[in-house]
DNA sequence: CGGCCGATCCACT
DNA sequence: GTGGATCGGCCGA
């Protein structure tokens, strides 16, 4: 589609393992594209919530509600959801259909259209603070909670690999930010970021 | 139907 | 470091 790398396709996302998935986000560019908008940013940031069995995920236990059934589709779609009232927050979905697994984006860096970003926040300028937290990606990235369910292999919504080499050295591995509810699972060594 | 609360952010002390 | 914002979803009655 680009010139700087190529889309991850469906294969990509099906992959049973969600931790995998998460750590090799890191470097990643996500893209959107909404009302010929286009906004990059470089993933620099994730979480795995490894569906039913991880008490933080929202389909512990195989819970599925209005909000979370998109989780139980094929791996490659968003999930994204309203958080404190006021909070989007982007998940892509992994693994097979009726596995309920997704990655959360928890920060990035914008290398393609900034101006969008700029507009977007009413800013002049852009600091790294403007896409550190799942709530101010969504924001950058123009993503709003009602855009849940669309493709990672569509034209809104799509992350290319650039190529970019993130060797094991450049990643801190961490327990989860905000999931202390979660009993023993909120200690796993889930979260992912890009020094 | 009512009440509670969250995978957060920001302003303020 | 702390508390308020803010509202859709979820659960219990």
């Amino acid at each position: 589609m680009r010139s700087k790398g190529f889309v991850l396709n469906k294969d990509f996302y099906i992959d049973p393992d969600v931790v995998k998935i998460a750590r090799s986000l890191l470097g990643k560019v996500l893209f959107t594209n909404f009302n010929c908008m286009l906004t990059g940013a470089i993933i620099t940031e994730t979480e795995a919530y490894n569906g039913i069995n991880d008490k933080a995920s929202h389909a512990y236990s195989g819970k599925k509600t209005k909000r979370n059934s998109i989780m139980y589709e094929q791996g490659g779609v968003a999930y994204i959801y309203l958080c404190y009232g006021i909070h989007s927050l982007t998940n892509v979905v992994t693994g097979e259909e009726g596995n309920p697994q997704a990655v959360l984006f928890r920060a990035a860096e914008v290398v393609e259209g900034e101006l969008n970003v700029l507009k977007r926040l009413d800013k002049e300028q852009i600091t790294v603070n403007d896409t550190k937290g799942p709530g101010k990606v969504s924001k950058a990235m123009g993503i709003h909670y009602s855009d849940t369910g669309l493709s990672f292999t569509d034209d809104k919504i799509w992350i290319e690999d650039h190529g970019l080499d993130i060797s094991q050295r450049e990643i801190i591995i961490t327990p989860r930010i905000g999931v202390g509810y979660a009993g023993d699972d909120a200690s796993l060594p889930y979260r992912f970021v890009l020094k």
